[in-house]
DNA sequence: ATTCCGTTGCTCGTGTTATAACCACGCTGA
DNA sequence: TCAGCGTGGTTATAACACGAGCAACGGAAT
């Protein structure tokens, strides 16, 4: 019942990646270096984030990769979901009839409810939300320790 | 990220306890045959529930199980923990100084966002309001389908 | 003694978390 | 134009943890 650590990769990732300059390529190796993930696993990480047009990659020399999209227009949802397929917090969620219960199992209900709510904050807040707590949090930081 | 099997046997376990007369003991296979699960699996569904104080049992000939508090006592969440301990969607939320990151890694309070979200739906639906909503639906499937 | 539940340990499958080897693409310079 | 190098892409594999279930034995109550 937690996030996968592929999903908090992905997300420190793009968020990194929303932090350039527009159109700036990133090497792999840098990505790596800033967000402590080693680059055979980060590989693995960002080819779903390609997939769902999140990032986007540049092969031969100078090549690497960037955001596909706006910052703004990326959510903690599509993230997450890149990454670990649709949210569901039971079984029966997604595949409709293997419950047979679920035409009287009200507990059904309740974890539908439970997995709107989750999913409704997730797509509240969006990349570029989470660039400028970020860089909140940094100043903020400065100020107690300079 | 789903909730496990043992969780979903449990709400059902504890929400066909609660439709039983007050007091009555009811047999573990009884629970076995009306909730589909095995003797075995469903031995190790009920300890944490007893440990959490939702359930009590009762040794020898004419023992079993029956609730340990009214059903408008018992949440989801109090299922949901017994079975899986404390709700987390990420392991920094619980295990505070794991994350070195969590002074700016500002996802860390998006995860916490959508948590609280979730737990207070499952905070929010008691055994009996479970029990209550399964009754209606029952009544309405013998409407349609007499 | 019988009928219950309690505890423990085990297996087996699946998912997470990587790692590594090899492949495909594209720029660049001879 | 083409060889070579520097990129990311794909696939296979492995270690490990956890979920899910089974079985056997132990202990309490009647």
């Amino acid at each position: 019942m937690v996030i996968t650590r592929a999903t908090e990769y992905a997300v420190r990732t793009v968020v990194f990646l929303a932090q350039q300059e527009k159109n700036e390529i990133v090497l792999k190796k840098d990505i790596c270096r800033t967000q402590d993930v080693t680059p055979a696993f980060l590989t693995k990480i960002l080819q779903p984030l390609i997939k769902a047009g999140i990032v986007s990659s540049q092969r031969g020399v100078g090549g690497g990769f960037l955001l596909a999209k706006d910052p703004e227009q990326i959510t903690l949802l599509d993230i997450f979901q890149a990454e670990e397929g649709q949210l569901k917090l039971n079984h029966c969620l997604v595949d409709v009839d293997v419950c047979h219960r679920d035409a009287y199992c009200s507990a059904h209900e309740v974890w539908y409810e439970a997995q709107m709510q989750m999913a409704q904050v997730l797509k509240s807040y969006s990349v570029s939300d989470l660039v400028k707590r970020q860089h909140e949090k940094l100043t903020q930081l400065k100020k107690c320790a300079p």
